[in-house]
DNA sequence: CTGTTAGCGCATTCAA
DNA sequence: TTGAATGCGCTAACAG
């Protein structure tokens, strides 16, 4: 092409104020270069006020950024499958992060059978068919957090942890057995008035351990969720129990919140931005219809702060 | 038509799992039903982290589902206003909810141009050209803060406020000419070192926050940031300043916040949910051509708890 | 290097 | 009530 020709055009869309149509060219492409984060109506204020959420939010938007990509929120007025399905069939992104409320093999199936790409935000069931998803060794999560627990002496200890409608969520159970393996290890018997299934949000949290320490003291608590853990911590200041002296806490998420907090926990710390990352690419290998490269869960690491203390011997 | 017809359609329809496709849908229709969130790269990870931003975030994405719609996030790599064009009109959505992180009359001309419907989430200049924001009365929200703090005998005041790059969001101006009008009404003369200009993220604010208490020590504080205002808990905290003893703290934003920190903070509550939800109408009215009804601000509301005592004369 | 054309999948119109 | 044809705006393929 001749570079005054050239110039001629790019000057006459400048002067007609030309914005090439961009449906047409997803229509024409079949690429609209947008990924779908699937979640309820009912789940979503839940989600935005956990601050383990938000560093996967801001992770999965920059890498789908990296990419070339956006995020569409699709929000679906009810979280079963049937729902989650009709919403995501009318949307034109070229794959899907789907946030379900619970296990979901409905789900998976009509999905398949539509040939949509999709990931799930966690791991949701011990179905082999369940591969789509990014996890993180919560096990060894739930190990090393009550290892160190029974390295200072405490054997009362509570695991507070997540449930909806009484099931638990896969990457719970495997931060209890870890738990578990630990309480063996040090011959601590376990007991099932150690787990403390909780409603993962603030004020729920709150009666909870309310409830919880009406009746019982623990010297030590595993808090698998960021906003039970501030809930926690706000009932101690309440009512005068000193952290880490009266009772030691160890949360679970992302290590720079628990930074946040007063004072500074003790946490088991995963690297969200990391597995946000490979769950963006884990969906644009399905996308591309190449065969997904299953990475390993990735290693928690325990940051030692200022919420946990030896127990004195009585 | 037959019913009986219809329903071998529907048979049919049903065995091929036959899904329309979207794209051609809106293509052929030129609606979309997405509203486009646009925000900067440098700015997401500062504004997902901020209280006020989860529950706009929250409302918009609420109301948008209630009518019909979808949230795309996109993101721009610069903040400018080129930048923000190109991605602008290079996306499909209906609308476009734009997150600058400056005053913008640039980008309001180019989307003028284009005749692209747009709102912004916040008020950005004084030009009458900028209009299509919804903003509370933030005049109202520093005058009656203020007064509270002068009513307890406070004097010494500083108003720690967001800045970027040493310009002031018009929304702290008008704090600020409100927390003028309170101290004019007492009689207290104001001073520029009142005014403390601060980054909103943790780290920053608790640095500027310990610089400021090494050389003066006001006895109390109005915070126009949720972040900010943690970072000065963080401090006083870490100090062994009591609050609100030592310092009074009023902060800004959603109320329900605020109740989640230690001491409960006495704050100016403003109705981010209502907020957003009007930002969506706008939208949504101009994206339908209708002339929009421009809203009268809301008012906010003095939420007292326990953050500030009165002042004891020594 | 330039100009023309077909066709993506749907919705809408017109004809039968 | 049904079938057939048209065109949305772009891209890619092809012919000149």
């Amino acid at each position: 092409m001749k570079p005054r020709t050239r110039q001629k055009v790019l000057e006459v869309i400048e002067s007609l104020g030309y914005i090439p149509n961009k449906t047409a060219r997803i229509f024409k492409s079949g690429k609209s270069y947008i990924l779908g984060l699937v979640i309820s109506q009912a789940h979503i204020s839940e989600v935005m006020s956990n601050a383990g959420f938000q560093a996967q939010f801001k992770g999965l938007t920059e890498k789908a950024h990296k990419e070339g990509y956006n995020i569409l929120i699709i929000t679906s007025a009810e979280g079963d499958a049937y729902s989650y399905f009709e919403v995501i069939k009318n949307q034109l992104a070229d794959g899907f992060i789907i946030f379900s409320p619970s296990q979901n093999d409905t789900l998976t199936s009509l999905l398949d059978e539509a040939e949509i790409p999709y990931v799930f935000n966690m791991k949701y069931s011990d179905n082999p068919q369940d591969r789509y998803y990014v996890s993180s060794d919560d096990f060894e999560g739930g190990y090393i957090a009550a290892k160190y627990l029974l390295d200072l002496n405490h054997t009362d200890i509570r695991m507070l942890v997540g449930s909806v409608k009484g099931s638990m969520l896969s990457f719970n159970v495997e931060r209890i057995n870890g738990f578990k393996k630990a309480l063996a290890q040090y011959g601590v018997p376990f007991k099932e008035e150690m787990i403390v299934p909780i409603i993962g949000q603030m004020d729920q949290s709150y009666n909870a351990i309310y409830q919880l320490f009406q009746t019982q003291k623990p010297s030590a608590l595993l808090i698998s969720n960021e906003i039970t853990t501030v809930a926690a911590l706000n009932y101690f200041a309440d009512q005068g129990y000193r952290v880490p002296q009266d009772v030691s806490i160890i949360g679970f998420g992302p290590s720079e919140f628990f930074r946040t907090l007063r004072p500074n926990l003790t946490n088991v710390g995963y690297d969200i931005s990391w597995t946000s990352s490979k769950l963006v690419d884990l969906l644009l290998q399905r996308i591309e219809g190449k065969t997904p490269s299953f990475e390993m869960p990735k290693k928690p690491e325990l940051v030692i702060r200022d919420s946990t203390a030896r127990l004195r011997q009585e």
